[in-house]
RNA sequence: GGCGAUAUAGCUCAGCUGGCUAGAGCAUGGGAUUCAUAAACCCAAGGUCGCAGGUUCGAGUCCUGCUAUCGCCA
């Protein structure tokens, strides 16, 4: 398991999450917030563990479809690479990311380093000049396998027009040569992969044989040069996974402070680009002797109201309508459905209006909303407002309750540790559950009529205070402005960059002015937007 | 075509190495209650566990075939 060191929080062990880099010329989606949004929260949720985190995003900048997207609009690929990038830029103020670097790959620290890795493959043999022959398709400007190339009957599927045998001469990184300790990495290491259905995916996949893949392209100049042999660029692909070292700076010798971040915690993924991450990455990492991240966890999709998302169906959900849900149910909604109900498991998750709204309503709403509100309410009506003193006697021992919370806090902190955001939200969420029945059954409304009860409805109503306070901790790296709201109301103070004390039994003062809160207002729901 | 996965209540899914009348959450219907955001709570209804065979004293759980859906194929 990742990350299982130090949770004293005196020693702050670093943490580094990475998502893709993301292609410019793409449109950003619901895809990319997804990965970004569930980075973020693991992010957040280690440094209020106490942890040094350094948490990645970025743009992938190079290749084919951006020199000719460019041509096309009739501009330089830079400046066509510029205003997408700033598109990604966009989703990083929308969702509220605290990403500590934006990567670029057309940052000159990135192509610098880049260059210099490469050279270094190349001067040690790990990268050679080589020839492939194969089936060329002129049209699309890409080869075939011979067995693909039977299946379209030597036809591009596209123009139909016959394919080519052609010849190109590439250089090659020799990826054949890393079958064996790559096997044996990935056996000792069952967490490396995951969910474990992807590693399953990729042994089988190993042991057909792993064959030597191109570096470098020649029919395209818009990428960084190949060191020695300006003529070839390198392929985005090895540009791309470079990243993730680069932005350390691993391999400039003049910037090492964040070289301590590495290796990754995580690699997060869509499930599309696993082969890349799980075989070719790391193979280069042993060509370049650098120690292997902890997990590449690749996720799966969303979908689109029962239906794959599309280019032809045109069904993707994008910023503006991610921002429509937004303005209706608020920021922390949108990522609190994403983090609970997001495809991190080896099946896709079906993103639909009428579910967003059920989760809403059920989760936000009427738990945990909804409990906020009836325990400060009460506490408004029978204390004065002014949190209660606990004296430990009758209805539901505290012990009890710190044992409970010390527990739930215990599952939902391990929960995360593992990248399962859905099951650490379901920790903290069952204190919320705990709180409300324990209300329906000490029915402290009904003491309160009563003064007699005043110290028994206090014991309870301290209790109930005092549980949400911890479950809303935990729950503060999903949703932070929200868990904040009920921080100013309570009068909580800020986080203080240690949840396992944070979260100790106890720690809700007397006395604390507890101010009624309606965290997430009940919205109506409507079908289209 | 090759390799692999999945098919369980309206929806999303649990059901480990086979063992009593198949579970949860949500949605639905009814009840009770009032501190609360028409919320929380209680009860009910709802499934021939994809289809057909087989192994077994006994299979949702193992085997075979079929069908459907999905993933990966550098």
């Amino acid at each position: 398991m990742p990350d299982q060191e130090d949770h004293s929080g005196t020693n702050a062990a670093p943490a580094y999450i990475t998502t893709p880099i993301y292609y410019v010329n793409d449109k950003p989606h619901i895809g990319h917030a997804y990965t970004t949004t569930i980075c973020d929260v693991w992010a957040r949720a280690k440094r209020f563990e106490g942890r040094d985190v350094f948490f990645l995003t970025g743009t992938d900048e190079h290749g084919v479809k951006v020199e000719k997207s460019a041509k096309e609009r009739g501009m330089e690929p830079q400046a066509l690479a510029d205003e997408n990038a700033a598109e990604f830029q966009k989703v990083m103020g929308l969702f509220n990311l605290s990403n500590d670097d934006f990567i670029r790959t057309t940052d000159p620290r990135h192509e610098e380093q880049v260059r210099r890795f490469v050279k270094r493959l190349h001067d040690q043999g790990d990268i050679y000049l080589g020839e492939f022959e194969g089936w060329y398709d002129e049209g699309q400007e890409e080869y075939h396998t011979e067995t693909k190339a039977k299946e379209l009957d030597y036809k591009s599927p596209i123009s139909q027009r016959p394919l080519v045998r052609a010849t190109e001469t590439n250089y090659y990184f020799r990826l054949s040569a890393y079958q064996e300790r790559l096997e044996k990495f990935l056996a000792e290491n069952p967490d490396f992969v995951r969910p474990e259905a992807r590693r399953n995916e990729i042994l089988g996949r190993l042991r057909e044989g792993l064959l030597d893949v191109p570096v470098t392209r020649t029919n395209f100049s818009w990428g960084i040069p190949f060191p020695g042999d300006e003529e070839h660029v390198i392929y985005v692909w090895i540009d791309a996974l470079m990243n993730y070292a680069t932005a350390l700076g691993m391999a400039d010798p003049d910037s090492s402070e964040r070289a301590r971040y590495w290796p990754a915690s995580y690699h997060v993924i869509g499930k599309e680009i696993l082969w890349f991450h799980a075989v070719i990455w790391p193979a280069l990492l042993m060509a370049l002797d650098l120690p292997q991240p902890r997990c590449v966890y690749a996720h799966s999709f969303w979908i689109s109201e029962g239906q794959k998302m599309s280019k032809s169906l045109g069904n993707f959900i994008d910023l503006e309508q991610l921002q429509g849900y937004m303005d209706t149910y608020g920021r922390d909604a949108l990522r609190f459905f994403l983090a609970s109900q997001g495809p991190l498991g080896a099946t896709d998750s079906d993103f639909s209006r009428s579910q967003f709204h059920e989760t809403y309503n059920t989760d936000l709403v009427n738990t945990l909303g909804n409990c906020a509100s009836r325990t400060s309410a009460m506490i408004g009506k029978y204390c004065e407002g002014a949190c209660p003193t606990d004296t430990g006697e009758d209805a539901g021992g505290a012990e009890e309750w710190a044992q409970f919370t010390a527990a739930q806090m215990d599952a939902s902190l391990a929960a995360m540790d593992r990248f399962d955001l859905s099951g650490s939200i379901a920790a903290a969420m069952a204190i919320v559950r705990k709180v409300d029945a324990f209300i329906n059954e000490t029915a402290p409304f009904k003491l309160a009529k009563d003064p007699d009860n005043a110290v028994t409805v206090g014991n309870i109503l301290y209790r109930c205070a005092e549980a949400v306070r911890i479950a809303s901790c935990l729950l503060e790296a999903v949703m932070p402005a929200r868990m904040n709201d009920l921080r100013v109301a309570w009068n909580l103070g800020e986080p203080s960059g240690n949840i396992r004390e944070e979260c100790t039994w106890g720690r809700l003062n007397p006395g604390t002015e507890i101010e009624k809160v309606a965290l997430f207002p009940r919205v109506e729901f409507t079908e289209s937007e």
